[in-house]
DNA sequence: CTGAAAGCGCTAACAC
DNA sequence: GTGTTAGCGCTTTCAG
């Protein structure tokens, strides 16, 4: 059987009071006779003493405990997201739980509300595009929570993201500077800010170099099924556009499936055409050596992120109404200048 | 503020009792009459009253929270079985909070011993060579854990494994009957019971086949820095067996960093060598076609490993005694025949 | 039909 | 120096 404080103090005649002040290392502020101290330290020891965290957490009213929801934690980027937090998160003494919505609005709201009654101190989300609603009530309640990968706005919240539209429009141009002139936007999830932006960004860059923008060269791909989704679109581009000569992705996965695509069709992707990738996966510096791509900080994303919700924490009490929201827009990392 | 029963019942002028049975569903079965269950009902559901599960867990002894310790949550391997644990523990209300080891045992010592104290009901593991101590404790305290894709044969633990002799004896033997003579095995993490029966595998199809184990064709990287050691080791086979041809690699990470390897030093990996995998990464269908692939049963994994824990925490109280562990031996998904 | 009260294991204000 | 006590929010036995 697992003992508790009271266990302990009944053994040894003492008090759980003096057993939970010696514990807490407090038992040179409280004046307890050394010999108390070591005996209670000796036995604890010998017995080996587990506090019950659940119980300190009710008493205490914080559980060192985060919540992280993110769509898949099967998809590589979260995943490297989630590796950051942890190790961040761990220098505060604070471990994770996390969830995976799906980049379902309906299960991210059941999430964030299960995540809050488990109590976890604070949430780290990626939302998708309709959790706006559970996020009114975070900010309402005023409980901590700090958004990654996507934000909201109009929202007051504490947001970390890329930049989005200008690392679209540092690699499309970069393609442009090859001397690329009909390049195809290939996205996803359009109902993403964070994907107009993107957009925006393409676009820019081929104004900014006098280049119009083709409808033919746009392709949305749906989110859902993807592997198969992509081949409609590559072949409706090729088909109506026969000399394309780049391909700017919205994300990694369009990437990584279009590489599928171009290998099993014999498309040259360094003199034929020109890649570009917002995102990473660790295999492209292999499969296509030659793609611009901007990396996602992650590491600054996590780090940041954990940090943002424990100094909310630790000035619960004092300035709840007068905290003011981190807004980082974090600058991208390219592979190339 | 959030509210607890007590001010719902303070508002509606009942008992915290008649409160917690209405909410519990429990309303007809304890006889509380219709007005009165929809009073609190209606007043919960009007206040969005969320139940504090730190102090329900405090009461009930469970936490509906499994504790998951792995290597690392950004190893692709592990990130998906991480998700398929999540996806299983859903379906029984479980929630999980996971920590990465770094193949570190006193980091991994440390984070079950947190777990335990945050009370999570029950853990799956993937163990490193030395955590043989802090699960003897667990067994001791018929701790509800199962470990995966690693075990110690001495133990009597629940474990779920892939049958690495007979997948790496498989893949061998493949390559064999492709003709290959002078196949390499490249491994890591030796200390690893489970990476030495993937060399018993492929002792075992050579001498089938009557070819030599050549010393020289026998790579061992280190773990801590493969990025670079298997450029070392892979250099010193080429030198010392020119003729190599067929390369069998004990773990995902070892191909990846192989592949990177070949493609930059321009070896043709379908004429000149045949390759081999146990465990894959998603790009290895682009990457290398032609290799030999065995999968784990991620889903498998994780399903069984989610269902044993699930089993014995329902039938905690009746047979802690009797329970006896579940030892499964997954059979290999190959991508070949 | 409903409520009082004990108890889960811990902390901390307040005695003595 | 040390102990008493109340309380965190919930469940559940037992009494009305």
């Amino acid at each position: 059987m697992r003992l508790s404080l009271k266990d302990i103090a009944k053994a040894l005649n003492v008090s759980k009071t003096t057993v939970s002040w010696v514990l807490a290392g407090q038992g040179d502020k409280r004046k307890i006779s050394l010999s108390t101290q070591e005996k209670v330290l000796a036995y604890a020891r010998k017995v080996n003493y587990q506090p019950n965290l659940l119980a300190r957490s009710l008493t205490n009213g914080s559980s060192f405990t985060l919540g992280l929801v993110i769509p898949s934690i099967g998809d590589e980027f979260y995943a490297h997201i989630a590796r950051e937090i942890e190790m961040e998160a761990e220098k505060y003494n604070y471990s994770l739980t996390f969830c995976s919505s799906e980049a379902d609005p309906e299960r991210e709201s059941k999430i964030i509300r299960m995540l809050k009654s488990k109590r976890v101190d604070g949430l780290i989300i990626a939302p998708t595009k309709h959790s706006r609603k559970e996020l009114d009530i975070l900010i309402e309640e005023k409980y901590p929570f700090v958004l990654i990968d996507r934000y909201f706005p109009e929202l007051d919240t504490n947001y970390i993201i890329l930049d989005n539209e200008g690392s679209s429009h540092r690699l499309v141009t970069r393609l442009i500077r090859d001397g690329r002139k009909k390049i195809a936007l290939i996205t996803s999830d359009t109902h993403l800010l964070v994907m107009n932006l993107r957009r925006d960004g393409y676009r820019r860059a081929l104004s900014e170099a006098g280049l119009p923008v083709i409808p033919a060269l746009y392709g949305e791909v749906k989110r859902s099924e993807y592997e198969t989704d992509i081949v409609r679109v590559l072949d409706g581009i090729f088909a109506e556009v026969p000399d394309v000569d780049g391909f700017y992705f919205a994300t990694h996965y369009l990437a990584m499936e279009a590489l599928r695509y171009f290998y099993r069709n014999g498309v040259d992707i360094t003199a034929k055409v020109g890649l570009a990738c917002l995102h990473t996966m660790s295999s492209f510096e292999i499969l296509a050596p030659r793609m611009y791509i901007v990396e996602q900080p992650i590491r600054d994303i996590g780090q940041q992120a954990v940090q943002i919700l424990v100094s909310e924490l630790e000035n619960a009490d004092d300035s709840k109404k007068m905290q003011t929201k981190k807004k980082l827009v974090l600058p991208a990392i390219m592979n190339f200048s």
